[in-house]
DNA sequence: GCTTTTGCTGTTAGCGGTAACATAGCCAAG
DNA sequence: CTTGGCTATGTTACCGCTAACAGCAAAAGC
């Protein structure tokens, strides 16, 4: 890579460089650099051209030291291949644009142990703010957080009690009104197709509403499939033909998430069965490939552009200023794959 | 949110803070805290404890200035929502396990702009490395890549000069081959759908390298249709239908990326237009997605797992240790959607 | 005219770590 | 008993930048 390695060549520019090539202190193109306090137009001029001219650029490692002002913000997140979370941080971008801050994100791949490590690296830069998903962490990961002096929030989910701020939706109200919309609808024999992911908590707690206003209908889940790793599309279809075969008399199959939803709905089609007439189907999450497919799936919008939106305002201190637990209210989506009531 | 403001609490801890509740020096905790150098296992276990019983967690700010070493590599892509791109970051996070370096994204939307303005700010960070999308910069930016004096590795694309390493594959050769297969299998009048996004440089070196080949068959594009922002999936299944109507005659549809393929083949199986013996279909990259449609459209696969674990490699010097260009060889997948030759 | 303000620039002292070197015990070898 | 070589720990001098304050000339006030 032919990298001047060693001894060689210039050493990468500091201010020093540009103080000398403009003739100021360092402290002046220090100031230049940064907008701040009062320069003459003149040296302003001299200096931005000396720096552009050597290609010098500022060393932030040294400057967040000195000033103690890191101008980034933790977003951590489960995945990022499940769609919905590049959404929330379309959002949390859009909502830092213009702050100065700016994101950077961290991946744990539900697992908790490696959020726990994803947290503890990203609080080692001293970070202004911490935005990540779930109420649900190590007891390691939630002393850090309480003890980092910034602001926190936790996302997607309200269902518990969050560290200092939260932004999301209840899952166990959304899985509940969902059971509510589909016994409404004259559905009795459902079934529920999902993840196998003992770390994913807010499927978990879709699943404890929906469940519970079952019962409160009188009714319980006539069968269940679950899945895990694999195109979810692909899943969905199989679980859906393995479920069916399984428990024939099924009339509503309520789906964990949208991919899989959509891939039952394609087997369906494919298979001839009718829907919603025959079988019911919905999904979770209103991920926008659904307005592609040949029917739109019942489900329910989880917010999430917005859930990033107010997470990152609550950061950037452009809300109350205070610790507060936003709740968002899901939409029902109904679409075309559940009867009329 | 009741956080710490000016004059309170405790200021957050630092080296000495261990150091005195460990009686060692600071030197001592650091290299405990670093595994580096010997320490008795006596005293490696008091610090130890220390640290953890204080709940203290290292400042890399000021241990990156005072090693002028930075275990960061920073990752810069278009777009999160196209699914191609988490899928290049898993390839680089799965590489980048067990070599203390650590990805950090940031996000362009295909702005060559908003490209120079990402590098700047992680490159003020003093990253171990940078690995990028495409060979098509700003001037600006490419001086920067130069002036760093650190592993930068492209990625998606050779066709070009890279400024140091080159990860990808030759878009204009995917284009060519898949033209050729399309000619090969007997198909004449030949329709193009893709982006309206003019710094999409892989999808038009793509449509080079078909026109190219078409024309060395002695053919043109019969018609072409674009789109921009919207669900893929829909946007698909509607230039289809457009595209279908204003040249009824075309025998064949070359999407510039899949899912837009995908909502075109959901659109004719939906009209019952035989595919592939009236119409076929193409489209590019090889997306999980397509494993659950009912049909199997033919793509052609990107490289993008091995892409990220090559670049991740070349970063972390895991390789030769000079600049390279790996080309890597797409395969073509016939899938359900074009004829037999 | 002399002080006071204002506007611009420079000086000093860290920020919280780590590299490099110095040092203090301790044991084996001569 | 001395010398040399370990090992385990401490000391010093920065890393590159910025906060806070100091200085100084020109403009403004009286």
């Amino acid at each position: 890579m032919t990298r001047t390695t060693g001894t060689s060549r210039r050493r990468t520019l500091t201010l020093r460089d540009v103080s000398e090539a403009s003739g100021v202190s360092e402290m002046t193109v220090s100031r230049v650099l940064r907008n701040r306090g009062d320069v003459s137009e003149a040296t302003r001029v001299r200096v931005l051209e000396a720096a552009r001219a050597l290609g010098y650029v500022p060393n932030k490692i040294a400057g967040a030291l000195a000033s103690q002002r890191v101008n980034l913000v933790a977003v951590i997140i489960p995945s990022l291949s499940n769609m919905v979370f590049p959404e929330v941080m379309t959002g949390v971008s859009d909502a830092l644009e213009n702050t100065g801050l700016q994101p950077v994100v961290g991946v744990t791949n539900y697992s908790p142990e490696r959020e726990e490590a994803v947290l503890y690296e990203m609080l080692s830069w001293r970070p202004s703010g911490v935005i990540l998903a779930g109420l649900e962490h190590t007891a390691a990961a939630r002393a850090m957080l309480e003890n980092a002096d910034i602001p926190i929030v936790e996302i997607m989910d309200v269902d518990g009690t969050p560290v200092d701020s939260a932004v999301g939706i209840s899952h166990q109200r959304a899985g509940r009104q969902m059971a509510e919309a589909i016994v409404a609808a004259g559905y009795r024999r459902i079934g529920f197709l999902g993840t196998m992911m003992p770390h994913d908590h807010r499927a978990r707690k879709r699943l404890e509403g929906f469940e519970g206003a079952l019962a409160k209908a009188g009714l319980t889940l006539a069968d269940r499939e679950f899945y895990s790793g694999g195109s979810a599309l692909l899943k969905g279809r199989e679980m859906t033909a393995a479920i069916l075969k399984r428990t024939p008399d099924l009339d509503f199959l309520y789906y964990s998430n949208d991919m899989i939803g959509a891939g039952g709905l394609l087997y369906c089609l494919h298979e001839g069965i009718d829907v919603p007439g025959r079988v019911g189907l919905a999904g979770f999450n209103g991920v926008e490939l659904l307005d592609g497919l040949p029917r739109k799936l019942a489900t329910m919008d989880a917010c999430r552009l917005e859930i990033g939106r107010i997470a990152a305002e609550i950061v950037a201190g452009k809300r109350t200023g205070e610790s507060e637990i936003v709740e968002l209210s899901p939409t029902l989506q109904p679409g075309d794959t559940i009867r009329a009531g």
